[in-house]
DNA sequence: AAAAATTGTCTCTTACAAGAGACGCATGTA
DNA sequence: TACATGCGTCTCTTGTAAGAGACAATTTTT
């Protein structure tokens, strides 16, 4: 439960006008239960993603009984089913990279490692390592952050024209969490960079007391279909964080194909 | 005006017969495409699900952009994308059972262990390990199996009504492997005792060489949410088997809620 | 106990998506 | 060269699914 009202209808709202494709329908409830990450009543699902509560039944019925929602055990909830389940099992078996990847980053070091990928123009945590120092720094799989904010972010658009970029970054998506505003240019000239050298380090970014060092993983000369990241203390030495470049970058060229 | 007479249409037949919802062929794409286990074009696609090609390139087309599916590397085929796993993550992570079973069966013994839910009343193996043994007998998450053929599937059968099982269970799925016939008779009686002695062991169904020991994981009493099961070869010892079915009955016991 | 809000189901209408099929462009093969 | 086969896009028609809304049955609030 949000609160209750007051949360500021985003402005530029795609008013879903009139009717809408039930297949689209689904799309935004299955993309609903993932930013909310917990089961949810059908009725406050149907006001979650703006549509009729009558569709909303209908389809969520039929999703249930294809088994990619579940009812929830207390009784009128649904969420997340196991055929999704399955169906992330056959991706990650189809993807070798995602496989490989994941087994490096658990094994990769005390610190908390991740595997990143462009997911729909946005920065995903697709596999992360909480790392096993006592206090950690841990972020959840799936969780999607803006672009600029991340080291893995620069290394991700490596080799991508302007257009695309900005294509890809919004307005919105350069206000750093903490209100400073990044200049696009700063940005493009740090991807540049990044493509560059072959590694990324960001001080503060996200936070004031974490940085970042990512590294790219390559599906085919010059494209970067993923990076391996380690989140340090913001405090960790010059030295300690170039030794950690370096493993990441081995194990990062590693998993690459042809970089 | 229609033609007056009767143009023999295959009856019966389960052909989609005409128009279909746009979700329903998209709920069979994802089923194909996990009964394929790869990458497919999207025209051979159309014809694994019997749909026109223009609405397969259509519905891929949306499920491409939202994720679901994506162009696998050489170009023109299609797989399971990088959206499905994050669902299947956040299934997992809602899901306590199925990520304290995938520990426990990971950790479970040098034998084959799964872990085993139904599916659409299927048996389902969500989770396997595949032992550490010379030469091991493996099996695949996700693949599908019909009930009566496992130990497992005589537990998570535990506590239905006879005319539920009967609904669950095809004529087809009493058919073993090599031929034989199991009377649906005998099978409610084996789902009866399994219920009773809170375990059950198989020999010699599947194929002629293993013997699959199971246990049920409880999600309230009575209820049968899953199983853990091992696979060993089928002359393993009285002996043996005996304990590794008491290893298994502590493991799944202390998955269960209430058991 | 009455009033208000929610849940799940059902009916009916019409806006629109599913589908047939044509098209142009690649391939492969006689 | 012609001929076939497959791919991806596009247009147009019509069968049908999305949606509005009424309903009874809860559950919650007053």
């Amino acid at each position: 439960m949000q609160d209750g009202n007051a949360l500021a209808v985003s402005a530029d709202e795609k008013t879903t006008a009139s009717r809408e494709k039930g297949l689209n329908r689904v799309l935004e409830i299955l993309d609903f239960l993932h930013t909310t990450q917990r089961a949810i009543g059908i009725g406050d699902l149907a006001k979650g993603v703006n549509a009729p509560r009558s569709t909303t039944y209908t389809l969520v019925r039929s999703l249930v009984d294809a088994g990619l929602l579940e009812m929830a055990g207390d009784g009128n909830r649904v969420y997340f089913g196991k055929k999704l389940y399955l169906y992330g099992m056959d991706y990650v078996r189809g993807n070798d990279l995602l496989r490989r990847g994941r087994q490096e980053v658990d094994h990769l070091s005390r610190e908390t490692s991740e595997l990143c990928m462009l997911q729909s123009g946005r920065y995903t945590i697709v596999h992360s390592s909480p790392g096993t120092r006592p206090f950690r720094i841990s972020s959840a799989t799936g969780l999607q952050i803006p672009l600029p904010w991340t080291a893995s972010g620069r290394l991700l658009l490596a080799g991508l024209e302007r257009a695309e970029i900005e294509a890809m970054v919004s307005d919105d998506d350069l206000v750093l969490p903490d209100g400073r505003k990044l200049e696009l240019d700063d940005f493009i000239t740090d991807i540049a960079k990044a493509g560059v050298t072959g590694y990324c380090v960001t001080s503060g970014l996200v936070d004031a007391y974490t940085k970042c060092l990512a590294a790219p993983v390559f599906s085919a000369p010059g494209k970067v279909e993923a990076t391996m990241c380690l989140v340090v203390p913001i405090d960790t030495s010059e030295e300690r964080t170039g030794s950690l470049i370096g493993l990441l970058r081995d194990r990062a060229g590693r998993l690459s194909i042809g970089g």
